[in-house]
RNA sequence: GGGCCUAUAGCUCAGCCGGUUUAGAGCGUUCCCCUGAUAAGGGAGAGGUCAGUGGUUCGAAUCCACUUAGGCCCA
């Protein structure tokens, strides 16, 4: 019999390699069998809610990494709550409706869409949506994402669909909801509202004019030079169509103008203008003008409020502040239709002009347009630079090139015009201001997010809540046949509440209108039965701002508001936004109590990632790489607030990091595997001092991970961890531990003293990388005997406060300090070939400090294994050519060979091999076990 | 252009309500050792003018201002 048979070397079927991308799918196919998410409801029945309200992602395409990273992070919350005794449900959801999806269908469907029933166009966009939810859910599912997954929120079910009208209808009874006019991208040939996504920029030659508006006002006071006469202000436009929509001129209230006195070219005529100073060099050129003489100069501010006459409509304008205006071209004054544009209608708003948009559906000027009404709006163009050019108020016209947008369907240019769209006031009530008192009383993490928010609400526009698209949620509004009133009514918004809720609202677009209303309505205004349906939906952000109603007050398991919400700090305008306005408008109080965000992921340099740029990270292609653990690893390393780097090597890193935690459990496994806990444990006392010391820090360490968890900081939670296993573990304790754990006799109480705290560690690390290392973890936990089905079933360990000695501690910490210091010089001798395995040596240590020789020879006995060398020796006398210590400097260290043979059974060398006669190549230690062994065996 | 945010070794993070003489870890890298955790393990070393500039101060990675680069959201 060879020695090494007699040796304990550990035994593990846990392999060294993960394997995770062909091993994890079995894990997973095994907590669905045994229906593990309701498991685990089920044991925390009746237990303290944890609420985290998933924001839903929107199914098109595969995940990207930072969907996968956002899931993960509220997986690591979910399980982390739950292990501490939460009950913590987790419903996820998708955000169905809206015009990605239905852009991507029309598409495939191509020139067939214009002939296509609306309610044609929902099956396929249906159809579309499911599809992605199937796909996306599998790699929600494979990230080790543990949810509802059989109950997952959509947004396109008949329950979700009455949620959002109900959150409608409470808006509507507070008197919420408004229709007003606003200008939207629209298509004269296809009669239709076009959305951002729907246009096409392309470059188009359009007519360039400069045009002379006539002040009213008198300006001598701010232009004393100006003199008697007119006085004018410049615009520049490329649309002059909407010249009869003008109802402004837009000056920026900190630049400079300049009253400019030139000669007509055409007339001869002396006249004044007002132009931006900067350009006023630039701009005579453009005319041509050589003779002009510069007037008065002043701030913009100062001209706010002045009138001027429109030539072309027999009106007066006013002259308006805005912030936007530019001097990169025009003139720095901006001729501003409110109807006509979004910032000429934002202007409109705050100066509380009426939206002019006078061009009706097909592009023809209206009665509105004066002498123009009945042109289009293409011939309008040529009509209008013709009047100005008759009175002489045209000072420049010529062709340019620029983008222009145009319909993605017919490609012909699109126009801004005003429509009828429904808004949702943020002054009605004081909303507004309740709002901001909901963002004061909510926890933002980190907590600039308060910032951000109560900045944008302050600022933000009534919220336009139509959109005249087909797949979403119809507003529930109806016009009366006659009269053209419409009719915003609570009973009928209810009733058709009750009818989506039967028959969800594809109804609505094959069912009259009759069916939707409530027996005998009637028009208040001309008592007329005969109503038709309204056409446009809502807003895709009213259907997910309507999730806190529809998900968290409808199911009973959830509650209302949720504890937390957790997405990327983009949702700060978009979910979080436009959650919180319905929430507090309808029930006054926002619908979280934590809002929590991420970063975005971004690519090695920082930069972000994008399809085009080649940089884009999806998670299906990590999970073939690397797998799910592994990304959970990743994703937990880094501080999610900030922006985060993803790269092939930052991911091949993590891979090393895996590998290292995975090792740490494949060590402690292989030397338990002969260790009952129930019968062989060691109790504390009776612990070797170093098995303490071990203790002690893997309780410390419950207590630092925990408190990084419950701060939310995983990245925390990732170095206190790896540094654990690497510093504290591997390199010092399990290296140490060998010697006892494969040379002692099985049963020694040496050995199950270190097996004790190995099982300890064990129990412990597993459950504190659980909600992280989903798989891993869970295959730990197969590994090891007397175990419960699953990992995630377990408590969060508590804190064996009587193991943390802190004059342990401090003793160890001195012992690691010196073991370090010695270290140093048998590397030395090693690389001067004097030894190679550490045992070889023995080390002489000197000092002539008291203290420290006191605290030496007290571990005299102990110092040869904490320092895996052969033998240490102590002394008060000076030695020669020792080196002195770096962390102790009246150490001294010296390095010698050992004179003694060499144990061929644990290696160490000893004075006493060789002179036992029964076992000549044995030391006394390991004859004796020798000897216990042959015991057992006869 | 505006609101909010970020910037410490190749990578991931500490330190930052100013002050333990040479700014800490771990990973990676280099060199060495082991071959009884072995497609593992151990040891030693190299590596940072704390994005830049200016200021406050006896003293700044830490406070202030500006600049640069990048991110999210607007315009």
């Amino acid at each position: 019999m060879s020695y090494k048979d007699t040796i304990n070397l550990p035994k593990t079927k846990f392999s060294m390699k993960g394997n995770l991308v062909q091993r994890e799918p079995g894990f997973l196919k095994n907590w669905e069998s045994q229906k593990l998410y309701s498991e685990i409801r089920k044991a925390r029945a009746g237990a303290k809610k944890f609420i985290l309200h998933d924001g839903p992602p929107y199914p098109t395409g595969d995940l990207h990494i930072g969907t996968g990273l956002n899931k993960i992070l509220k997986d690591i919350i979910i399980r982390f709550f739950t292990m501490k005794g939460y009950d913590a449900p987790f419903v996820p959801g998708w955000d169905c409706h809206g015009l990605p999806i239905e852009h991507r269908v029309m598409q495939e469907i191509g020139s067939n869409a214009k002939t296509m029933e609306r309610i044609e166009i929902r099956k396929k966009c249906k159809q579309y949506a499911e599809k992605f939810v199937k796909i996306q859910m599998n790699q929600f599912k494979s990230l080790g994402v543990s949810a509802d997954w059989e109950s997952s929120y959509l947004t396109f079910t008949p329950q979700y669909e009455a949620g959002i009208i109900e959150v409608f209808g409470k808006l509507v009874e507070k008197g919420f909801v408004y229709r007003k006019l606003k200008p939207i991208h629209w298509c004269m040939r296809c009669e239709t509202a076009l959305a951002e996504a729907e246009l096409e920029y392309r470059d188009t030659l359009s007519p360039s004019i400069y045009v002379n508006f006539r002040i009213l006002d008198d300006v001598a006071g701010i232009f004393q030079d100006a003199g008697e006469g007119d006085v004018h202000i410049l615009i520049w436009t490329t649309t002059p169509w909407t010249l009869p929509a003008n109802l402004a001129i837009a000056l920026h209230p900190d630049y400079k103008y300049r009253a400019v006195r030139y000669e007509n070219p055409k007339t001869g005529e002396k006249v004044v203008t007002i132009i931006a100073d900067s350009l006023v060099d630039s701009i005579m050129n453009l005319l041509k003008i050589e003779k002009f003489e510069l007037l008065g100069i002043t701030s913009g501010h100062t001209l706010e409020g002045l009138k001027y006459e429109h030539t072309l409509m027999n009106r007066c304008g006013t002259i308006v502040m805005a912030d936007y205006v530019t001097l990169s071209d025009g003139t720095g004054c901006v001729h501003t239709a409110p109807g006509h544009g979004q910032d000429d209608y934002l202007t409109g708003l705050k100066y509380n002009m009426p939206i002019l948009s006078p061009v009706d559906k097909s592009g023809i000027f209206t009665t509105e347009a004066g002498d123009f009404a009945g042109q289009k709006i293409s011939d309008g163009n040529k009509s209008i630079i013709e009047k100005l050019d008759e009175s002489d108020l045209l000072l420049h016209k010529r062709e340019i090139n620029h983008s222009y947008p145009h319909c993605w369907r017919c490609r012909e240019p699109v126009i801004f015009r005003a429509t009828e769209q429904w808004f949702v006031s943020l002054d009605h009530c004081g909303l507004r201001e309740n709002v901001l008192d909901q963002v004061k009383k909510t926890r933002w993490l980190p907590s600039w997010g308060e910032v951000r928010m109560s900045n944008m609400i302050r600022e933000r526009p009534d919220w336009c809540i139509s959109r005249q698209r087909s797949w979403g949620v119809p507003i529930p509004v109806f016009y009366c046949s006659h009269c053209k009133e419409s009719l915003l009514n609570i009973d009928v918004i209810y009733h058709v509440r009750d009818k989506f809720l039967q028959c969800g609202a594809d109804s609505w677009f094959y069912k009259n209108a009759k069916e939707f209303l409530p027996e005998g309505t009637n028009c208040p205004n001309c008592n007329s039965t005969t109503f038709e349906k309204e056409n446009d939906i809502f807003d895709v952000w009213f259907e997910s701002g309507s999730s806190h109603h529809s998900v968290l007050h409808k199911r009973n398991d959830l509650s209302f508001p949720a504890d937390m919400y957790l997405e990327g700090s983009d949702q700060h305008r978009g979910w979080f936004q436009l959650s919180l306005v319905p929430s507090v408008a309808a029930w006054g109080c926002a619908p979280f109590k934590t809002v929590l965000t991420h970063g975005f992921v971004v690519d090695e340099k920082g930069e972000k990632m994008s399809k085009s740029l080649g940089n884009f990270v999806s998670v299906s292609d990590a999970l073939k790489e690397i797998g799910g653990d592994v990304l959970r690893l990743w994703t937990a390393s880094m501080e999610y607030r900030n922006e985060m780097n993803t790269s092939r090597v930052i991911i091949e890193r993590m891979s090393d990091s895996y590998r290292r935690l995975r090792n740490t459990f494949r060590y402690i496994l292989g030397n338990i595997c002969d260790f009952d806990s129930e019968k062989d444990a060691v109790e504390y006392r009776k612990l070797w001092e170093i098995d303490r010391w071990a203790l002690l820090k893997t309780e410390k360490l419950i207590k630092s991970v925990t408190a990084a968890f419950e701060q939310l900081q995983f990245h925390r939670v990732y170095h206190t961890v790896h540094n654990f296993c690497i510093i504290e573990m591997s390199s010092f304790y399990f290296d140490i531990l060998k010697d006892r754990l494969y040379t002692f006799s099985k049963n020694s109480i040496e050995r199950r003293s270190a097996q004790t705290v190995l099982y300890r560690i064990n129990d412990v690390l597993v459950k504190l990388l659980a909600p992280i290392l989903v798989y891993t973890t869970e295959e730990v936990w197969m590994e090891t005997e007397n175990r419960s089905s699953s990992v995630h079933l377990a408590d969060w360990p508590d804190v064996r406060e009587q193991c943390i000695d802190e004059g342990l501690e401090k003793r160890w910490e001195s012992i690691i300090k010196i073991r370090a210091d010695v270290a140093r010089e048998l590397e030395k001798m090693r690389t001067e070939k004097h030894i190679g395995n550490s045992l070889e040596a023995v080390i002489d240590l000197y000092t002539e400090d008291d203290e420290l020789f006191q605290f030496l020879e007290e571990y005299q006995s102990d110092l040869p294994m904490i320092f895996i060398v052969s033998d240490v020796i102590i002394s008060k006398e000076p030695l020669h050519s020792a080196s002195r210590g770096e962390n102790f400097k009246r150490l001294f260290v010296k390095v010698r060979l050992s004179e003694s043979s060499k144990c061929e059974r644990c290696w160490n060398f000893r004075k006493e091999v060789g002179k036992i006669v029964k076992y000549p190549t044995l030391c006394n230690r390991c004859a004796k076990v020798i000897d216990q062994i042959g015991e057992q065996n006869s």
